[in-house]
DNA sequence: GTCCGGATAG
DNA sequence: CTATCTGGAC
């Protein structure tokens, strides 16, 4: 995969507040869809943690339309905004630096955050490792034979953090390839496998190719 | 299981 | 036109 796409370098964000707005919005939407929604907000300046826990909820949700569940969204925003403001005095920094195991608890406690966007936030803004997966880790790795496709977040999480040694620098690229082979390659109708970088070592290829040539 | 509900590729 | 997009709450 690393020798397919190169580096990704992600997350993309200017700031940790950022990451995090990016990791909320991005829930089951295209990036495209976030970029332009993060652009929206930092022209508007509510791109700080201090600027949104003012801004009013209808200013907030006007900004991010184009993440698809907008009204949602914005909640969850000012949800994970009023808990850093009311319990840390703003101090986003501090909340970061907490144990990752008690900061995995106290994000799964917010409204609008799962295991997935909690274990982002840990990995892309907190700088602690975790090992991210997602719906497109669960498909990649049951076409190649790792997983039934019933197989929870947290097996899955385990699997890789038990063969794949904590390395922040690693977790991060790791997913990010993950999710390039997802929405390149592995799509579920009609995957592209004839020219996805990992078929050498997929089982799921020569089941797509018999049921393309009938 | 259903709801949320905009943008885009094909 | 519809399938899909770096999910989570209920």
């Amino acid at each position: 995969m690393f020798a397919y796409f190169g580096p990704r370098n992600w997350w993309p964000g200017e700031t940790r507040f950022e990451i995090i707005v990016g990791a909320i919005l991005t829930q089951s939407v295209a990036w495209r869809n976030v970029s332009k929604a993060i652009e929206n907000l930092r022209a508007a300046g509510i791109l700080t943690l201090e600027a949104m826990y003012k801004a009013p909820i209808e200013e907030i949700e006007k900004h991010i339309v184009p993440t698809l569940y907008w009204r949602m969204k914005a909640k969850k925003l000012r949800a994970f905004v009023n808990h850093i403001m009311d319990n840390y005095h703003g101090d986003l920094d501090k909340f970061l630096q907490k144990d990752k195991e008690e900061l995995r608890r106290e994000l799964l406690s917010l409204y609008g955050i799962g295991p997935e966007t909690a274990d982002s936030i840990i990995l892309y803004a907190a700088e602690q490792p975790v090992f991210v997966v997602d719906a497109y880790t669960r498909r990649i790795f049951h076409r190649l034979g790792f997983f039934e496709e019933s197989v929870s977040y947290d097996e899955m999480q385990q699997f890789f953090m038990k063969h794949i040694p904590p390395d922040v620098r690693y977790y991060n690229e790791y997913h990010a390839l993950i999710v390039g082979i997802g929405n390149r390659f592995c799509s579920n109708k009609k995957p592209d496998c004839g020219n996805c970088p990992i078929q050498s070592v997929c089982r799921f290829k020569l089941r797509n190719k018999v049921e393309n040539e009938g």
